[in-house]
DNA sequence: AGTGAGATGGCCT
DNA sequence: GGCCATCTCACTA
């Protein structure tokens, strides 16, 4: 089995973990099965200083106090009435940051699309339920990946950002140019 | 290929 | 009431 990310990890600056999820694997354990997929896509919330990030300001609510833990927690929210999303929290809990897994490409006990955050969660099982996990050794963990993977990175600005929002344009998407499984959606104009 | 609307519900002001 | 860190389908061309 490969070995487990430290939450040391998690403490790292958020544009850092960002990046350096990428190629890793998610592993789901559910009803005694593993579903595993290596992300190849994620965004970066940077947050009370982040306009497109849910803690904006450091407001703290019901839905978004998971992102106040320490890093290496899980941040899973609802959305658009019928996905979930789910995020990894970095840093301390002085600064609600986090990291928005896009998209991952199946290596394992998958049956459906991972390609887009809502499909992902989907595939992988995930809910609510999730939130506010340590993402050590219970039902939802990142791995290092084992052989080391030749790819490149890419940039661009964040997917679904309203086109008011001053943060729109930020850098923060990163995903293995290449990549089939990186979701199709584009940045608002 | 690109655009636009609808599904669908919790949360915030 | 309006806004969403989404996705799919139907439409234009």
């Amino acid at each position: 089995m490969n070995k487990i990310l430290p939450q040391d990890f998690y403490f790292n600056e958020t544009v850092w973990v960002a990046k350096n999820l990428l190629g890793k694997i998610l592993v789901r354990k559910y009803r005694g099965k593993i579903r595993a997929g290596r992300i190849v896509e994620t965004e970066a919330y940077l947050g009370g200083d982040d306009p497109a990030c849910h803690s904006f300001g450091y407001r703290k609510s019901l839905r978004n106090q998971s992102m106040f833990l320490a890093g290496g927690h899980s941040y899973v929210y609802f959305i658009y009435g019928m996905y979930f999303c789910f995020n990894v929290v970095t840093k301390s809990e002085k600064y609600p940051e986090a990291v928005l897994i896009r998209a991952v490409e199946p290596l394992a006990g998958i049956k459906s699309a991972t390609n887009g955050p809502g499909k992902l969660c989907i595939a992988m099982n995930i809910d609510k339920k999730l939130d506010g996990l340590p993402l050590n050794n219970g039902p939802l963990f990142i791995a290092e990946s084992e052989e080391k993977i030749k790819s490149k990175m890419g940039s661009s600005a964040r997917i679904g950002i309203s086109h008011k929002n001053a943060a729109k344009d930020w850098p923060l998407r990163f995903y293995i140019t290449d990549n089939p499984y990186v979701s199709k959606m584009t940045p608002k104009a």
